[in-house]
DNA sequence: TTTAGCACTCTACCACTAAGAGTGCAAAAA
DNA sequence: TTTTTGCACTCTTAGTGGTAGAGTGCTAAA
């Protein structure tokens, strides 16, 4: 054979007929034959001679048939040289780009804008969508209550970036009055509204240091309420739509694997990791396959892209169905999907 | 045959012996025989004569067989007698109890409890978890405060029965300054602290009506602020644990059921709708097949029990499986649960 | 009323076959 | 050297028939 075997320059051929191979079977389901690939690709040549191609893609681990008589399908390596070198992406339809533009900018807070990217993205590709709530950096604090429960216990109100708001039970080691904690809470007003939250910590560690001989009551109650709050840990979170959807296709029909996946989908953390990983990769980022690195993910592709407004990235988003979908539609909407949902953060805030 | 055929008034030996057909069906998963159910019974019959029984049976839509050479299986009827006037449960062991206890109230705000004693049902009965957040009859308001976002828009939070946030954007009319909101939140604090909250909003359309005539700025700002908040207005929910548990069973196997059954679960509305009957009719409920009315759950039963401190009722909670489930055994559990639940609320207020 | 006997039905399993799809290889053609 | 033709071979799928086992319903006897 005097096709290259080199894996990175594949002869035109090659390339044309496996690009032709992995379109053929993304929307037919069916391992593809060198019959049926010499009628799709065009090409003018016979059965034989494709064949002889397709033992070399074979070889190059790119392709391989599920049994002696069956024709041959793209291995998880063939999909990944197709979206990198070979896929020609077919932009959204301006309709579909409306249809999200409209639907998401119709909701008017973060979390029903998270929860309708995700449920349009799992409707518009037929998968299921993710969207990790976005990591505000700069979480400047607005304002604070402490309002005592019973016993020691404080409830602790949070007004973050002028609307998010968290709550939180403190567990303290003395019973506080109502005065303290309201004393408590004016300083902290006073001190630190506007000032970005992970900061906040430090900055009254430092100021306690310089003020240690006249250390007052106030100065102890502010530090364990800011102690015990936890600041600017913040932990990340996503949201799902469409998890159904993946009951339907063949490749997720086995049971065993599809549970795995479901309960990876409610542990949440190896999704997590990976959205994580996501993150650091800027742009879209697809990973197929046993790419992400999770048995449970291992018959799954995952197309991410990572979202911003004025330039910072806020989080990432995405879809993720069986490694045999249609990437060529699929990315392009993550993608614009992605922009969609950055700018209606920014003209949330 | 002399075997009564009233359905109200089964003899002896055909209850004795539906018990012994359902409870080695629940245990077995195949269909009986009447060889087996001869030994099963521990009566002194022989095949033939439980065959005749058996055919009793049939005929009054109590068990049915698959197909011609198959044993029988209880149907959905079947089941209704079964749990109604044969079953004997099985009371928990001290060890499952203890188990529940003490995981229940190892958490420390009400929707960690919610949570982890969802996952608990699902996890001692290999089922999926039900449990409707308790809708506080007494929404006791503990306090108010508003806060100006960016032009017409309004934080208000609210604190409710000691503990609980809520908190809303509203969308005003016009812009409100700062110390408009702190001057409604004072009065509103003064006027309505511990008050209950779906009355607070007529008791300051009275007040509104008293003094019409002195109708301060203040006043229109409170009224304003009351109607957009919804006082009162609660919407249900629920968590739900272990769905994967679900797919094991053999009843569910059916890949298409299983993802109608996955999407009313994400749907929440059909769920909610049967926890809400279950809510009326106190205490433990069960619906069996068809009985809870929706399609996706044709194939299922639920078991629920209402949970109450000081003697009302909070909520309800279960668990949903296949029909063919241990009821012997979770019956008990989701009462107990329920128990637990109910006085692990009351021990947080 | 109950039991024994028996014919009958249906499923599950197995082996076998035939058709169809697709391959790989060797020899011929370009 | 590359491509094609021809062909033997492999494997899957669907269908067939046959058998064993489980279970039934019915009838006649106990």
């Amino acid at each position: 054979m005097s096709e290259k075997a080199d894996f990175n320059e594949l002869t035109e051929r090659q390339q044309h007929l496996l690009r032709a191979l992995v379109e053929h079977y993304i929307s037919d389901g069916q391992p593809v034959g060198s019959r049926t690939l010499v009628k799709e690709s065009g090409l003018s040549l016979s059965a034989a001679t494709v064949r002889n191609v397709m033992a070399d893609l074979e070889d190059l681990g790119l392709i391989k048939s599920p049994h002696t008589s069956a024709g041959r399908i793209p291995t998880n390596k063939g999909y990944r040289l197709f979206v990198d070198s070979l896929l020609t992406v077919e932009k959204p339809t301006q309709e579909e780009v409306e249809r999200i533009c409209n639907r998401i900018e119709a909701e008017d807070n973060i979390q029903a804008i998270l929860d309708k990217t995700s449920s349009l993205l799992s409707e518009v590709t037929q998968l299921a969508g993710l969207v990790m709530v976005p990591r505000i950096e700069a979480q400047s604090l607005r304002h604070v209550e402490f309002l005592p429960l019973s016993e020691n216990r404080v409830l602790a109100i949070l007004v973050i970036n002028d609307k998010d708001v968290q709550n939180k039970v403190i567990h303290t080691r003395r019973p506080y009055t109502s005065s303290e904690l309201e004393q408590a809470a004016n300083y902290l007003n006073q001190v630190f509204a506007g000032r970005d939250l992970s900061s906040v910590r430090s900055h009254i560690l430092n100021e306690m240091s310089e003020a240690r001989e006249q250390m007052t009551q106030l100065m102890a109650t502010v530090i364990e309420m800011t102690n015990a709050l936890d600041l600017g840990k913040q932990q990340q979170d996503y949201v799902i739509a469409g998890q159904t959807n993946l009951m339907g296709y063949d490749q997720m029909a086995d049971l065993d694997k599809l549970r795995q996946l479901f309960e990876a989908f409610n542990q949440k953390q190896d999704i997590l990791h990976l959205l994580d990983q996501a993150l650091e990769g800027q742009g879209i980022q697809l990973f197929i396959g046993e790419e992400s690195g999770y048995e449970a993910l291992e018959d799954c592709s995952i197309v991410t892209s990572t979202y911003e407004s004025d330039g910072e990235i806020l989080g990432v988003l995405g879809i993720i169905g069986p490694t045999r979908m249609p990437y060529k539609k699929v990315i392009p909407i993550v993608d614009v999907t992605a922009k969609i949902l950055g700018s209606a953060l920014k003209s949330m805030s």
